[in-house]
DNA sequence: GCAAAAGTGTTGTGTCTACACCCATGG
DNA sequence: CCATGGGTGTAGACACAACACTTTTGC
């Protein structure tokens, strides 16, 4: 009948998660979809936009329902609206990508319908989601390295070693730890607690939590999103 | 009756335009509302989403029917979704910006219900495209200094002194002659034609123009937008 | 020749990278 | 004392800003 257009929102969820292996590696979880188009298929959680809630509030409460997860980070990453992007009509998706902490991760809901996977290791999912993974990728790595979001995947207190180990794992290289240091210092994203972590074979390193006041995130025309 | 979501689509439109006093200014056009909310008020071009063509698309449309202009740059910028954002009902807008041709918008439609207006002296505008706005300039600016795309505001071949004119107006501060031309020559963006431009009462400059081979700005997720 | 803008050279300053080296702890 | 990672120092490479200087035109 008429040429409507359905408004959803889906979310890009990262989480650092053990494989196999017990190395920690990018992932994201996805969702089975339990009907046409795509029966079978994974896909990014999301669901239809809701009338009286902010897109942002709907990509957060979706990925809550489906992964029992809270996001450390919220963005929007990208309005997707081709019109053959779905077999079934034209929906216009408003695409989110989330940070969650590892912690918090390990406590996410996986069954049957919901699952992890390697964020550089996706079987072929429903709609242009692998296209939309692959936008979502490279934004998180863009913006790891001129913004400081890598906190995020941490609690409030880490060591530097740690904040290094997530960059290292989502960019993908080793890096100097030396070099590493000075760049967070001069950034001022992180002040030193005065604590530190006993226990290692190894000089105690100092504990950080992410300095609040200092704006290193751009995070669109809405401040009020971004760190929750 | 249903709680439906309107779907708009709406497009910052930049153009490097003469003052009274002669001088280039970056400008964009506004249109007058007609009806309710906001009758009276200036706001971005746009209208309701079609079912049958790509947000871009429409974007394009909107903007060639209220001004006459077609875009040599085009961009997703964000999609503006707060529930509150207009007073009669829930809409979202995807915004795009675009970049003009100087030569173009001479020709551009003007009249009762189209003007134009400097980018950082707006008047008090309907709905959020206060804030639109002012997001989108700074997105352009931005972009101005880590992307190749003042070009789009020039035709097919200019000296290296009028693009410098454009990166001067817009990011409102001098630049080097000797650095900016260092620059841009690294930065492979553009290639002498080989001719000189005679006339003015000293040595004649190159003419240049854009190398299309070398992918110097990032367009999103769709590499099919952009420059068109 | 003179003014004006095009175009080239040079020098200092700050930033980044690689890597040497010392520090503090557990065993 | 030794292994391990935490943490500091430093020299070379590189990029960038400032500015002196030469080139080529119109008048």
């Amino acid at each position: 009948m008429s040429a409507a257009i359905d408004l959803a929102v889906s979310t890009v969820i990262f989480a650092l998660r053990p494989d196999a292996a017990g190395h920690l590696v990018l992932s994201i979880p996805l969702v089975r979809r339990t009907r046409d188009p795509f029966e079978g298929r994974w896909a990014l959680p999301g669901g239809a936009a809701d009338a009286a809630e902010s897109l942002a509030d709907t990509a957060a409460r979706k990925l809550a329902e489906t992964t029992g997860l809270s996001p450390a980070y919220l963005e929007q990453l990208y309005c997707f609206g081709e019109p053959d992007r779905s077999p079934s009509g034209r929906v216009v998706s408003v695409v989110y990508w989330a940070l969650v902490r590892t912690d918090e991760a390990e406590l996410a809901a996986e069954g049957e319908n919901v699952a992890w996977f390697e964020a550089d290791e996706l079987p072929q999912l429903a709609f242009d989601h692998n296209l939309i993974v692959g936008y979502a990728l490279w934004r998180l790595r863009t913006k790891l390295e001129y913004s400081r979001i890598a906190h995020a995947f941490l609690g409030p207190t880490f060591t530097l070693a740690e904040l290094r180990q997530v960059h290292e794992i989502v960019l993908q290289k080793p890096l100097d730890p030396a070099n590493f240091r000075r760049q967070i210092e001069a950034s001022r994203a992180v002040v030193p607690t005065g604590q530190h972590v006993t226990g290692g074979r190894h000089r105690p390193p100092r504990l950080y939590r992410y300095d609040a006041s200092v704006q290193l995130v751009d995070n669109g025309p809405l401040t009020s999103a971004g760190i929750r």
